[in-house]
This record gives C-alpha cells, sequence and structure tokens, in this order.
DNA sequence: TGGGCACCTTGATCCAGATCAAGAAAGCTG
DNA sequence: CAGCTTTCTTGATCTGGATCAAGGTGCCCA
C-alpha cells in the first residue's frame, strides 16, 4: 500500500518479449512480431527470487522451462553422500530446466546465486504455441542443441583438460557470454564464489586460488576479489588448449 | 542377383516400428497403432554401416535424428591438438545426433563400433509428425531429457568420483542397459576396447586393466578379455559412491 | 566499532593415477 | 601358420593437484 514509488512502478511495468533487451538472444530471436506476441501470451514472469533461494529443487515435479531474464543461476547434482556437482551457471537469455524432460521431475537443482528473475514457459502451453509457430520450436530446438553441446565441451574439459586449462576455459567462456550481452569482454564480476568455480570444474578451491594468484602474476589478469580484469585475452585464449603434444 | 538367399530375405524383409523389439525403449513407447504407423511413415532404414565407419561427423551439416537398430556407436569430440573425447556409447533404441540441433552442423563424430544399422528421422519430416502426434513429441522429449540427465551424471562422475567408483559406475550403467534390452544383466560382451572405456571415464588404459584384475582378484567380476561375468552386482552398485566422507 | 563468519589466500606435504617401459596375447593377412 | 599389428597387461617411477594447516580480508549486524 505505502510502497515506495519507484519500486511500484518496477513492479507494474508490463515487460514484453518484444520490448526485452534480451530478444536477439532469448527465445524471440527470429521470429516476427506476430509470433513474438504469441510467446509473449504464454509467459509467466514471476517474482524475483533472492540469493541462495532455489528456482527448483531435484526430483521436483515440474513441466515448465524458464529462461533467466536478469541475475544469474546455477545448477547442481547432490549425491547421496552429501557432496555437489555443480553442472552449469546460467546468465540472461539463457534456458533453465531441461532437465525435467525426461520424467517430468527435475534431475538437479537451480539456486540463485544473486537476486534473480525468470521468465517460465508453462511446458503444454509451449507445446502448444510451437505447434502454430515453427519458428519457435526452430528456435527452442536450437537452444536444446546448445545445452547439449555445451555439456560435451564440460566432457571434455573434465576428462581432458589440466587445471590452468580448464580456468582458462572458464574464463574466455564467461567472456563471450558477458559480450553477447553486451557487457565489456574483459571486465567483469564473477557471480560466483571461488568454491563454486572449483566444483564445477573439478578442481579444489585452492587450485582456483592459486591459479589465480599465477595469471595475475604472468600479466594475464587483474584479480580484485571478484572483480576480473583479462589483461591480455588473446594469450588467454591461448592458454585453451595445450600446446600440443604427442602424434 | 546370386546372393544367397539368406541374406536376401534378412535384407527385403519390411521392418516395420510396429514389429522391432526395440518399440518398448525406442520413439514408438506409449503410442497406440496408429500414431507408430504415422512415425513409421517417415522412418528412413539404411544399409549397414561397417565397424569404424562414421555415422556422421564433427561439422557435418545434417537435420536428422537416428536410432540405434542393432550394434553400437561411439560419440567423440576432437580437439585442434589432435587428441579425442569419447562423450557417449549408443546401444539399441537410444537416440543419436541431438549434437547438430543448435546449427544443423554436428559437434562431435559418431563411429560405429560393430557392423551396425540405424533408424534415421528426418528433421522436417519429424517436426511435422510431431505436430499431429502430441505422444511422438513427448516421447522424443523424453528422451532429450534422457541425454541432458546422463550428461550431467558424466560431469559429476568427471568432477568428482574416484577411478575405482567411475569403473564400477559404468559397469552397472552398461548391466541396466543390457537389462532393459532383455539381455543378461550380469554377463555381456564390452563392444568396446579398453582404450574407449578409459578415454570415456577419464583415465588411462593402464588404470582400467588394473581395475578389471582388482575387481576380478575381489571376486566382484570374471573377466575375459571383452567378455564380463559381473559375480556380485550388489557389491559392485555399492562401489559407484563413496563410503561417505566429511559433513 | 568490534566480533563473528564466510570467503579467500598461501605454504607444506601427500598420493591417486599418469606416464614410461616392456612384454604377452589375440587377431588379421597373405 | 609365420609375421604383423593391435590390444591388453603388469611393473616402476613420477607428478599435478588434493589435502591439511594456518592465517588474512572484507562484510554483516548488533
Amino acid at each position: 500500500m505505502s510502497a515506495p514509488r519507484q519500486s511500484l512502478d518496477i513492479q507494474t511495468i508490463k515487460i514484453s518479449c518484444e520490448l526485452c533487451s534480451l530478444a536477439e538472444l532469448c527465445l524471440p530471436r527470429g521470429l516476427n512480431e506476430a509470433e513474438v506476441r504469441e510467446l509473449d501470451e504464454i509467459v509467466k514472469r514471476g517474482r524475483p527470487i533472492q540469493r541462495g533461494k532455489h528456482l527448483y529443487r531435484m526430483s521436483d515435479q515440474d513441466h515448465s522451462l524458464y529462461l533467466v531474464r536478469t541475475g544469474s543461476f546455477k545448477s547442481y547434482l547432490s549425491t547421496d553422500d552429501g557432496d555437489e556437482q555443480v553442472v552449469g551457471f546460467h546468465l540472461p537469455g539463457e534456458l533453465v530446466g531441461l532437465d525435467a524432460f525426461e520424467t517430468g521431475r527435475h534431475t538437479c537443482s537451480t539456486m540463485a546465486m544473486e537476486t534473480s528473475t525468470v521468465c517460465e514457459l508453462p511446458g503444454e502451453k509451449l507445446n502448444h504455441v510451437c505447434r502454430s509457430v515453427p519458428g519457435l520450436h526452430n528456435q527452442l530446438q536450437s537452444l536444446i542443441g546448445k545445452e547439449i553441446s555445451a555439456d560435451h565441451s564440460m566432457l571434455l574439459l573434465l576428462g581432458k583438460k589440466s587445471a590452468e586449462e580448464r580456468l582458462a576455459s572458464f574464463l574466455v567462456s564467461l567472456s563471450r557470454r558477458f559480450s553477447e550481452r553486451s557487457f565489456s569482454p574483459v571486465e567483469f564480476n564473477l557471480c560466483m564464489s571461488r568454491q563454486d568455480i572449483g566444483n564445477y570444474l573439478g578442481l579444489a578451491v585452492e587450485t582456483i586460488s592459486r591459479l589465480f594468484a599465477r595469471f595475475q602474476e604472468d600479466n594475464l589478469l587483474a584479480v580484485d576479489r571478484r572483480l576480473i580484469k583479462i589483461k591480455d585475452l588473446p594469450r588467454l585464449k591461448s592458454l585453451v588448449s595445450r600446446p600440443t603434444k604427442k602424434d
């Protein structure tokens, strides 16, 4: 009732896919105006999710997909014996929730790393709209393919790469993703802890910390807490794959 | 022309989804007779693919999906510096080719590990049939979800598990998959080399060899070249997750 | 404005699994 | 079936990154 006017305005603005700045990265990509409006009809835009709160948890029943609108999320598996594996970080415009596609129950948990918002796509309605808007179906397929290819790259990273290559890959990937979102590719804030990075990359926190120190010594980066400045992106990229071994 | 009658018969039999023994695992699962017939219309059943030949290669343009009918395949990524990462093994009834969903070009290569056959689902026709057969759309979604969840489990395996846990997981997973296909869950032939297993599990061949030796000593397995007899499946399963560490 | 906590860094030591180095066994080919 | 090649095994040694240990640093909240 007595909420300050500013905050009221923000909450009552009708945010549509048409006006959303993420349109070029997100599901509307390549759709025409009428098609975007059809998509817009079924999108549910929820309340912000606080840092540390879950979008969903492993084994929750759920038939929706989600697109990150603002903020960032991590997805992770938990094992019986209590440890966790981070399987992905999600930035605005990225798709989350495919893990419930098999059975209608989530096989991983997804948690906000900062206060974040998502667009929800209720499964049944989405299928229905996909039938009448083939372009949407294609774009969804493309996002699914992206997810699968990204997972494959992670398998390569975890199966074959050294600690140095892993962190370099990670930073280069973040750089590219920030740049696609019109942020600087060479200066950004990490939204996740060293702990999360290490977990995701299959390395101990201490190793992450040491690598940041070394990259800084080598004049590749300037690191200040979670703020990263990439001082030599080409050289960082060159660290992503080993300087050729046998063959 | 003068091919022996036996082989002629095999090649000319009209193999339909309706009659296929894999129906309960594969795309027809849960569809009614009429729906299966509609699916059947678009399925292209190709010539056998010899051991070592590719179903497709990385960066091939391709809009089809494939279902393994007989035999087995491996999918792998190749890096610039010439090494490879196996990202999956595929048994009859399993879906292959999602990696081209993003851009219409494959991001990994898929090779037959023995003489094998597939059912091809041409992309455009598949989309079209999915529109009129919702059950098919659901079943396809389920297979996509399965793929994603399986990749996540592999990330956990590569990120957190010990060599012993990795090989145990691998064998238990094979056991389950063979059993779903009405083969013995405790006695089967590996269709892949130790090299491939090691590569897939992020371990050296020597480690695989030593682990097989140790599992055999411990009376968990009887190993004869590629023939595996699981002598104590419950105990093998118990090795899949660590006996609890910190917390 | 200081006390507690979560997060991060740095150093010392250790070890699982890689790598190197020989063979042995099984398949393939002429 | 002799000679190759490929695949697998087994032993010896080495090492990248884990683990253990001990602070440091910034931040939240009373």
